[in-house]
Formats: structure tokens, C-alpha cells, sequence
DNA sequence: ACTCAAATTTGATCTGAGTCAATCGGCTTT
DNA sequence: AAAGCCGATTGACTCAGATCAAATTTGAGT
């Protein structure tokens, strides 16, 4: 890893050519709103490998993803890490009671994020209650997303939990760039078992035994989904 | 089980004898909208083992849990269960996207809700960001404790899992009765086992190993904590 | 108290996934 | 193009927890 540096951009860049604009929490903004809206927010960048934020950290901020794949994980005392999401273009994070993030996040590869300083994202949602419908729209979906996974922890195998994830990151990518047998997986084998409640090796095995199978084919960077039916029968189970 | 009834009481139940009007949703309405929001509500009473609503299910009303305990869960199809929580008093359920729950949810011995048809209580909603506020407030908590429970799902042993569900267990009772070491289980040994992701067998032995090491008294309905810090050395790991 | 059914505990055995240990393959650096 | 590094794969072996199979306890109904 390279020693990646955060960069804010100097300015200059406006909403308007916001790729998440019609997606993310901006999507409930009339446009005389979202014009007051892009001074509350600026464009950071980081690189590979480079945390956003971490968990037990104040927060400061509200970020809202642009470009890239963040993983969002908790750590136990002892190091063994679970990774409770990946965060891709639209996705809100930094919702929390407490005022301290309950989870910490990294960069996979480049990340830009909108970053918003707390206190004045407050008071614009505070007389604005179609923007917190919208904010209380996506932790409804996160929460029903971790509960779909927590079945995958506590009652899946090996073998469906696999299956399970490469079918559900497709799903996510087919919403970003449309539907493809071609599955990009920035995150390494490691953040994929840490995902699935796995080790490394399980997860390696299991991929192989899928090609062994020619139910897919393991390419540089990702996966190609040779018989997306058989996948889909293997998580079903 | 004996056959349940639900039984939807007649009416003369207000709000002002709720033992949960300051927890729940309600805590952030004043007294002119409570009593508005009294005649949304009706007290509904479910029996042991009853169904209050199940996954899949078209949402048609919201519930707030006023007596007893539930299980919240979900299953695969060929029957594996994953309890995704349990709801205590106070505890708001229903709120989701796609307008059918995400889960089911059976009470465990006798339960009285509060009971609200879904499109009076979005009226409600609409003009009281406060009350919308509270419950983004609920969906974010719980969020939260999602991710923990996912952490224990993927990532602790059997032991861990054990511990840190007497503890976590205690500390909503808590809240509700005040501080006991002693620490009622009205749920059976196959519902804790569908919470932590193991069977009966080895959530009943760990409670056995447990008792044997002196950590604990299995009693009547529940256990007793003779040695709580080493129930948290355990669990904390 | 007595009976039957259900829940829980206990024991014996099995196995899926973890652990430990090489090895391989692709990049980067020199 | 050789060396070194890091992530991924593969193999051999182990073990925590599952499975299978009885007891044993509990509880509701008579």
C-alpha cells in the first residue's frame, strides 16, 4: 500500500455534476434547496487503504459516498474483525445516537465521499422533514439488510453464504453500472470472509470448488457468473 | 399450547395508564397530542405462541409492545430460524420499506400492544417531525444494536455467545425492573439457540458448564448471576 | 397423585470449517 | 530479469460445535 494522502478538493465542484445526485439523501432536495445544500458539504478524497472514520470516534461528520468502496467493520478487543457492510456510491453513513460511530470504515481502493460537518447538517435537516424521511427511508433499508445478513451469519454454510454474497454484490453492482455476468470484487479474500463470518481459506476454497463446478470462473479482480442459476440454487437451499 | 385468543379490548384505556407512554414513540408527543394519538391506538392482547404479524406480510398496522415479551425472526425455506431480536415494553415495531414486514413476530407468554392502522398514524406523522425524529431515533438504535449482533453471530465462539446474551439480556431488564442478579429467561432454550446461532444441545450445555464452573444457578424460569464479572471476562474475550 | 407430551439435559459420535503450514502467482522494486 | 513481497491457493490435520440418540425433568390435564 502506498502512502496514500487525503485530499480535499479546493473547491469548484457543485452538485450539478454530482453522480449520486438523483440517488443519495440529496434525491428528497427541490433544486433551490440543494443549491443551499452543496455549501454544507465538500468533496474529499481518499486513497487505498486510508480510514474515514473510526469506531468510538467522535463525529464530526456525515459522509455521503460519490465514487469508490468503503468496508465498515467492527473490531472485538482480541483483533477478530466482522464486517458489517461495504459502503458504494449513494450510501449515507455516520448516522448514530450516541455522537460516536459505532463502526469504522476504510477505503477499498480511491474513495471520494461528500463530506458534511455535523452541526450545520443538523440544522438543515432540522426544517426540512422530507430529508429526514429520506434519512430515516435508508437506515429502514440498512436495517433490514442486516437483518437479512445476521440469518446468513447464524444460519447459513460455507458454501450458501458464498453464493449468497456474490449474488447480492451483484445485485448492488446491476443498480451502479446495470446488469453483468462480470462481478468485480475490489475487496480482498480476507474482507470477504470477514463479511461471510469465514476464514480466508474457506472462502478460497469455496471459490474454487464453484469453478471446479464451472458454476464460475475466478478472473483477475473479480468473479465472471458462468451459471448465475446454480448460484442462485446454492444460496436458496 | 392451549388455543389463544387475541383479544381487542373494548375501549376506556387511554394513554395516561400506559406503564410505556414515556419510553416509546410516545415519549416525544405532549400532553394535546397524546390525547390525539390515544384514539389510534388500540390495546390488542396476544397469547403465548400467538402470531402478532409475519414476514412477507403487508404491513397494516405499527405496533408498540406494551406487556410481554416476542420473538422477532425470520426463516429460510426449509425451515432453519434466525431470531433476528426480542421485544421488550417499549419497544416499537412495523416501521419498513417496502410496506410488508421483514420479519415475524410471536409472543412469548402473554403480550399487550399498542396497536396502529398504518395510514392514520402516517397522517399522524406527517406534521410532527419531533415524533418522526423519535422514531428515526428507534430505527437507528436498533441499527446499531444489529451490527453488534452480527459481530457475535460471525465472529464469537459458543461460550462468548452465551455470556454476552445473559448480559446484554440483563441489561433490558434492567432498564425496565431495575437491577437483579437474578435474571428471568422466559424464552426456551430453542429460541435462545435461534438467537446466537447454535443449537439447543450446545446453548444447553454452556448454561450446564456455566453452573458447573459456578458462574451461574439455573433456576426456575431463568438463571442467577453468582459471579457476573466473570460472565463479562467471558463474553468480552 | 398419575399420565402423557414437551422441553431440557446428557452422552456418543461425526463433520464442516478452522488451524497450521507450504506453495504458488502476480506485482513492484531494483 | 531476478528478488522480494503479499495475497491467494492448496494440503494435512484438528476441533468446536453439530448431529444423533437416550435419559431426565417439567408441566398441563385428568
Amino acid at each position: 500500500m502506498k502512502p496514500s494522502v487525503v485530499t480535499i478538493e479546493p473547491n469548484g465542484h457543485f452538485c450539478d455534476d454530482c453522480a449520486v445526485r438523483g440517488a443519495a439523501v440529496c434525491s428528497s432536495l427541490d433544486a433551490a434547496e440543494l443549491r443551499e445544500f452543496e455549501h454544507l458539504g465538500r468533496r474529499v478524497h481518499f486513497g487505498s487503504g486510508e480510514t474515514v472514520f473510526s469506531e468510538e470516534e467522535i463525529t464530526t461528520s456525515f459522509y455521503n459516498v460519490l465514487e469508490g468502496v468503503m468496508r465498515l467493520y467492527k473490531l472485538l478487543p482480541d483483533g477478530r474483525r466482522q464486517i458489517v457492510g461495504f459502503a458504494l456510491p449513494g450510501d449515507f453513513l455516520g448516522m448514530n445516537l450516541s455522537g460516536r460511530h459505532n463502526f469504522s470504515a476504510d477505503a477499498i481502493g480511491a474513495v471520494t465521499v461528500c463530506q458534511f460537518a455535523k452541526a450545520p447538517f443538523s440544522r438543515f435537516i432540522e426544517d426540512r422533514p422530507q430529508l429526514l424521511r429520506r434519512i430515516n427511508e435508508l437506515a429502514i433499508r440498512e436495517l433490514s439488510q442486516a437483518r437479512d445478513h445476521m440469518v446468513l451469519l447464524g444460519r447459513r454454510s460455507a458454501d450458501e453464504k458464498v453464493a449468497t454474497f456474490l449474488l447480492g454484490w451483484r445485485e448492488r453492482l446491476v443498480a451502479l453500472k446495470g446488469l453483468s455476468n462480470t462481478v468485480p470484487l475490489p475487496m480482498s479474500r480476507q474482507d470477504i470472509a470477514d463479511y461471510l463470518g469465514l476464514t480466508i481459506e474457506t472462502v478460497s476454497r469455496t471459490f474454487t470448488k464453484l469453478e471446479r463446478q464451472g458454476v464460475i470462473e475466478i478472473i483477475h479482480g473479480g468473479i465472471s457468473l458462468l451459471d448465475p442459476a446454480r448460484v442462485e440454487a446454492m444460496a436458496a437451499a
